[in-house]
DNA sequence: CTCAATCTCTACTATACCGATCAACAAGGT
DNA sequence: ACCTTGTTGATCGGTATAGTAGAGATTGAG
């Protein structure tokens, strides 16, 4: 069931270039701050995902990263399985138990289903509805 | 995902004493064989499965291991539940971002209903229904 | 009573992976 | 030139996992 931390922080980095997106490249140093992630760190993953095509680059002053993608058409299980490969209970591959691997199947279906159910856009939509939320006190 | 190597290993132990139920106890040795699991560490397994209340032993001559459960209330879920504690795609209790929190819920719920709705009487059946289809040749 | 089979328990080891960090380098803007 | 920022490859410590070892306790058979 797990997802490595890095994947979290992943889908975290960009959640928030979702949230900015059009406004230019976010730097390594403003994403970390944004979703709290070591900043070392995030250089390694976000290396990842331009390799991946779901970022691209710009480097020298005021430089950074930028979305690459439609956060309408990104959803969550595209980049799970990018950074964890397929991902099932058991190794699939060389599984085949009798009574156990058919098991395994429908919940590797299962939960991919839900992940790809799942874009940036929404995400976002999400977070702004949280925001809104968190400041009803003052429109009062 | 992944449930680890030592819970795959008490699922098909524990499907190996559904299948000879009322047969008399299962030494870890014939556990082992049935079920190609390496019997000293299917000894730490089977402690645990004991403590856990799954299964009774009979020590000396002639003993071994005896579910204690009926395999029409068993289900997979309680095993996995027992051997990796509540398995969400990230630690629940560290966890509050306000965007990602209930799609790991989600997941959670979701996984836990699939493997909640499959006990073990349904696994000895699929196994049964595995080897007639196996034999079918002979019969014709 | 003794022996062999079998479980019981504690401890140990080796390996892989994970999260994280570092330092030297390349490139772009001013 | 210089500063900022990304690029790359290497490394490191901690933890979990898979599996092993061995001395002890219990039971049944002869």
């Amino acid at each position: 069931m797990r997802i490595a931390q890095k994947t979290y922080y992943a889908l975290r980095a960009l959640l928030e270039l979702a949230r900015q997106n059009g406004k230019g490249p976010l730097s390594i140093a403003a994403i970390g701050e944004a979703e709290d992630i070591p900043p070392q760190f995030l250089q390694v993953i976000m290396r990842e995902l331009r390799q991946g095509g779901f970022v691209e680059s710009r480097r020298g002053k005021d430089g950074g990263y930028l979305l690459n993608r439609n956060p309408h058409n990104l959803c969550m299980g595209e980049v799970i399985r990018f950074l964890e490969g397929d991902v099932a209970p058991v190794d699939l591959q060389s599984d085949d138990h009798p009574v156990f691997h058919q098991t395994w199947l429908l919940v590797q279906d299962t939960v991919n289903e839900l992940y790809d159910g799942i874009c940036f856009q929404e995400l976002v939509e999400r977070d702004q509805q949280h925001n809104a939320g968190n400041y009803h006190d003052y429109i009062i």
